[in-house]
DNA sequence: TATTGTTATACTCTATAACTATA
DNA sequence: TATAGTTATAGAGTATAACAATA
């Protein structure tokens, strides 16, 4: 086993990632006029097609309130259009327009293009061993929602 | 060189590595009564020791109005006091209380098991490739401050 | 003139609760 | 009664701009 001190540099590493992501992501989705959250809203329509703001709610884990202020804007802004619900009432159909799917169509594009900046030059072995390693990692995560991280 | 697509799921695998530890972090912290933000000023302030708040503006990549809200809110809360800085009478010093002080040992104990929590059952070959492997991605993210992650 | 910190104002994301229209 | 969505309200984080006190 490795010296423990370096576990603390592992995870300073880690951590620093999340922060290099996370504003990576914020700026380069910033240049299509999109938030992270909105871009999610985007994203969910484009894998699953158009969903009710419940539906909505339920995959993006949020509020029903966020979803209403998540597609007013993103409404507002001529990404997703509101449509009436064939059978219910009660409900609105979200679904996206074509400015919309073309620009879900260039977050994917983009995420491949930075999969690809980040990845391509990495050896086999160690481009595997890195995968099954956040695997691993992930799976820790997941089945211990708690934990004591700083 | 892995198969294109393998550079995705990576990907995939480590936008969910960024919302799991950041999910595991507010959850962590809230039980100290903290939050991402109030907990980085503490931490800055462990490492460095007082500082104005024009110091911690710059040190957390933060706006002075910021600042002021962050330092507000933790004077309020008793983990840290306000003084007049000693020369420059512009200037307030910012420094932990015992409380502040306290926690922030706490976070650091806490952030040590939760390293460990990650990866101390992992062995040592791929501990380190795993690693290595982190830093040569940091290096790429810090170098090009523009990308097209999604 | 420039810097330190505060107040004023605004936007996004998040949440709960009350309410309307429907099921 | 229960569900879908909106409005009302609130709190945290972020930002810029104007301002007072001090350098």
């Amino acid at each position: 086993m490795p010296h423990p001190d370096r576990h603390g540099e592992a995870l300073s590493r880690m951590l620093e990632l999340v922060v290099l992501v996370n504003d990576d992501m914020t700026r380069s989705l910033a240049r299509d006029g999109l938030t992270v959250s909105r871009a999610h809203v985007i994203w969910e329509l484009r894998r699953r097609g158009s969903m009710t703001q419940a539906a909505l709610a339920d995959a993006l884990s949020v509020s029903a309130r966020n979803v209403t202020g998540l597609v007013d804007g993103l409404a507002a802004t001529g990404f997703v259009t509101r449509a009436p619900h064939p059978t219910d009432r009660r409900a609105t159909l979200v679904s996206l327009t074509d400015h919309g799917a073309a620009t879900a169509e260039a977050l994917e594009r983009g995420q491949q293009e930075f999969a690809h900046f980040l990845f391509s030059t990495m050896a086999d072995e160690q481009f595997d061993n890195f995968v099954d390693t956040l695997g691993e990692i992930l799976g820790r995560l997941r089945n211990a929602g708690v934990s004591d991280g700083s």
